[in-house]
DNA sequence: ACAAAATTTTAGACTAATCTAAAAAAATAT
DNA sequence: ATATTTTTTTAGATTAGTCTAAAATTTTGT
């Protein structure tokens, strides 16, 4: 049995390790991110490492094993699923979902998993257009690119964001930036590398470094 | 904050004093519905007297105080709600979905809660035909009878069950008893006390006296 | 290369919910 | 009406997950 807490270790684990590159999480980065202190993260990952998640060597920070990942996957499947049930059936806004999906991506059904997936038409992104791992746990590859490291009047498509607090996702809201919409970069400012973006071909909108760095896009049609 | 143990807890107390017209119910009886030892129920019940849940007298068993009754009905009504989406919207059958639900009441998001109701259509029973609690928490309050109470021909519809196990369930299914189904006790065996019922003014079937009792009817239109 | 700083682990303690065993109270049966 | 049985409570332990404080290890800065 994986209690609510290990599954949420081990989805923390899979999803920094994702953002190093396949590169060990430390101890005090899930400390922050499970709201935890150090010690206690310590504790755990003693606990995790003798059921066999992860890999552990003192002071050396830690990767998932195939066990903790697999495991890790279908929380992170569970909650991708619920967080499209939240948005397309239940009418929430992408910014309101996450504590929500926190909650459900706990439940545990395989048959409640299968029927919500088929219900819902087998989605395979959410509504931060993060991919959704499939029933086998295998997660879908993208290859998406900071919307800052794209060339100047290169069309792209907005394909999802790398940072999901509401505050920036009401601030991509306001400037009508959603899931699929057309981006070129018209101009940087010499002065603080703010953009000026062409969106859907129409409107003119500015937004700061900070919001280019975190739009994921795409070239068009791939 | 009210846990998810305590949250069960009160759920199941008030389901037993509900079940027993208002009286106390029993430390050995929580104990039997918590799958948990006497000793441990004395523990908790002495909490959740001291939180003000609970009227409890020492050896004189316990009933709900108003707060307890209040978070009691928003568990049962949140157990409800998801009843009916796993019925109506998954395609789930009403002997599947007690364990799915037991763990979904425990979801803590008013937003949901309110978003899925209106999701369903405000429904007002669950699929055995329990009443679903209001947002405002308060139990609408029904007059079933039980089939076995009722007198020879006298047409019925079916509008629930006192056991909700899933063999019971399953054998009605088998029996092609559905909610809203016509019932009219056409004999009662002398030597077991069985049944003999025409159903919905078609077929006629047997079923035992313990069937009978747990079913509950109405008369025609009310 | 080594001292200082930062990070991580260990030690010992706490809380919630559970248990077993024993004591206390209530119910029952002759 | 009192002895026996049943039910309930208390006492003392256990487990999971957390904490603070202190010790161990690694990293950083000169």
């Amino acid at each position: 049995m994986t209690s609510f807490t290990e599954e949420n270790y081990l989805k923390i684990i899979y999803l920094l390790t994702e953002r190093h590159n396949g590169n060990e999480v430390s101890t005090n980065q899930l400390a922050e991110h499970t709201q935890t202190k150090a010690a206690s993260v310590s504790d755990m990952l003693r606990k995790l490492a003798e059921k066999n998640y992860i890999n552990y060597r003192k002071y050396q920070g830690v990767t998932l094993t195939d066990a903790g990942e697999q495991i890790a996957l279908g929380v992170i499947r569970k909650h991708r699923l619920w967080e499209v049930f939240l948005v397309e059936k239940l009418g929430f806004g992408w910014d309101e979902i996450h504590d929500i999906a926190e909650q459900l991506e706990h439940i545990d059904s395989k048959e409640l998993t299968k029927s919500l997936d088929d219900f819902l038409g087998n989605p395979k992104f959410d509504p931060h257009g993060d991919p959704i791992p499939d029933s086998k746990g295998k997660m879908p590859s993208v290859s998406y690119q900071k919307l800052s490291d794209i060339p100047l009047n290169q069309s792209v498509v907005m394909m999802g964001v790398s940072v999901h607090s509401p505050s920036f996702l009401q601030h991509l809201d306001k400037n009508q930036i959603t899931l699929g919409c057309t981006l070129k970069i018209r101009e940087i400012s010499e002065f603080d590398k703010s953009y000026s973006i062409l969106l859907d071909e129409k409107n003119t909108i500015f937004v700061s470094n900070e919001v280019a760095r975190n739009l994921l896009v795409q070239m068009q049609e791939s």
